[in-house]
DNA sequence: CGTACCATG
DNA sequence: CATGTTACG
């Protein structure tokens, strides 16, 4: 029986007391020391995407022991919060190429692309786009020498879909970007893309429709837009949704609210993707979602595992 | 060991975890339910003033308890930082005349007087203040047939003395409040009252010494012109700090800030009070500051005996 | 440090 | 519900 009333969790950061306590179970709050992934598919460079919402409170609660299980070749983090580089040697050391986008909002929204490989390039804006400064910290495209990868993390369309007019600007904009980077070279979109794309990409569709950011009329037709563009777009590439395409009936979720006990329920959104260029999938050996590494964050990880030369040339 | 990283305290409204499972020591964080104080004396009533820096949380670790062992007559309440008034059954049964002063700011400030015996009239303002809005919920004025009961939650002077000026103010007009009140009947005056008088009633006096909020020239001189009104002040009754009075010496403290560690440390400050009309001194049976109430509040209760025909008439 | 709030998701 | 502000003491 504890004496103290505190507020604080007393989680060390290097061991959180549940994760070492652990029965077996997945604690849903704390992830696990004893986490482990089958390796990675010889020839594949793996490259992961994962909404932490705060990298200083997913540190307390396990992250590294995911990152150090999953040991990806790329890492995409969305909603870091951070409001300046971190400079923790546990990432520098193992990613030597970090790239921090960082919101002007303090402790808001926030991207990185962490790489153990050079790449040729790097941007963090979105070109066209009228108030650069709502841009800051969603978007990242490193350029390697057989692809571009574009990490994001997608404004939400806020409570009474009160920013959906925001995130159709954003749409229009990101979509024309995405198009003219696939003339130069095949794309890999991944982040947070803040859309469920169909009724299977969430728990209550129908209740849903409209009404929720992220499963609105306007944000999934501007996702299909990308995916299939209309053919009044001459010359314009096609784009897959990796994971549904492997799994074209699963329903599984990336994203559980914290609220209402969603997770326990199952009530989930599946809003965190690898969006490929069409001739890049024949190249994509695996594709899943971590559903195991629910706890240090709302959001699961996902992971996608694609032939090395798209990255290393 | 834990599973969970919530911040919630998991305290029973009822039986605080701790309360229960206490070892006879005090937690410092929340109070035993075995508390228990000698019988007032015959033929008094027993008065109790509280700063319980939110009642909402103080009734999850262990207000009542307090209460119950104390039962006094009246209770002054300061910080309640209550929004409406309050209707917990506890309370009204056992007092039936409540007032409740409540701030226009929201969960801030806030004065109550719960009394079992019935005022003659009650009042929430400050006569001439020239600002009325920021006296609301820290002053009620009940009357009795023997006395006036004024009970205050005396403005703190602020970070960096940034309300000095606003308490000054407060205390030119607090002043000819109470002299006023106090040619008419005698005064009790209790509460916070936010003032260290002296230097033996605070633990670090010399540092903090006109820099911090409590300790100040300014404060300590209206505090000591109220007790010893300037021969200028023809006609203007004396006043006496009863705890002071009757503990010449003693070193104790009514609040421990919850920074520094500083109950563990015995850095605290005596800023609640019974100020009494000189003449009624003579009835004063007891006044005592109850150390041992450290945990549901940063602050402790003090509580006075007089006799009861003061009161009751 | 602890109790509140508000914004965001 | 959880992560952050901010104000106040």
């Amino acid at each position: 029986a504890t004496q103290s009333t505190s507020k604080k969790a007393k989680v060390s950061k290097d061991l959180p007391e549940s994760a070492v306590a652990t029965n077996g179970q997945p604690t849903n709050k704390v992830l696990p020391v004893n986490i482990s992934f089958p390796p990675r598919i010889a020839g594949t460079v793996r490259l992961s995407t994962w909404n932490i919402c705060s990298l200083a409170s997913a540190s307390k609660k396990g992250f590294k022991f995911y990152v150090e299980a999953e040991d990806p070749d790329v890492l995409v983090l969305t909603e870091t919060k951070v409001n300046e580089v971190p400079v923790d040697p546990f990432l520098t050391s193992r990613f030597p190429h970090c790239t921090w986008a960082i919101s002007s909002k303090k402790t808001y929204s926030g991207t990185a692309v962490l790489s153990k490989h050079k790449p040729l390039s790097v941007d963090t804006k979105l070109p066209g786009h009228p108030d650069p400064s709502s841009v800051k910290g969603r978007i990242i495209t490193v350029e390697f020498s057989g692809c571009y990868i574009v990490a994001t993390y997608v404004t939400n369309a806020g409570q009474g879909l009160k920013t959906l007019k925001e995130k159709n600007v954003w749409n229009e904009h990101f979509t024309a970007y995405i198009q003219d980077l696939d003339k130069k070279k095949p794309v890999i979109w991944m982040g947070d893309l803040n859309v469920a794309p169909t009724a299977i990409d969430l728990a209550n569709a129908k209740s849903n429709w409209n009404k929720t950011p992220g499963y609105t009329k306007d944000e999934t037709e501007a996702f299909q837009n990308i995916l299939n563009p209309p053919a009044s777009a001459a010359g314009v590439g096609k784009f897959v949704d990796v994971w549904r395409q492997n799994h074209p009936e699963d329903k599984h979720y990336t994203y559980f609210s914290y609220r209402f006990n969603c997770r326990t329920k199952g009530l989930g959104w599946r809003l965190d993707m690898f969006v490929v260029s069409e001739r890049l999938v024949e190249k994509v050996k695996m594709c899943e979602i971590r559903s195991e590494i629910y706890g240090a964050s709302d959001h699961v990880p996902v992971v996608m595992e694609i032939e090395s030369d798209v990255v290393t040339g």
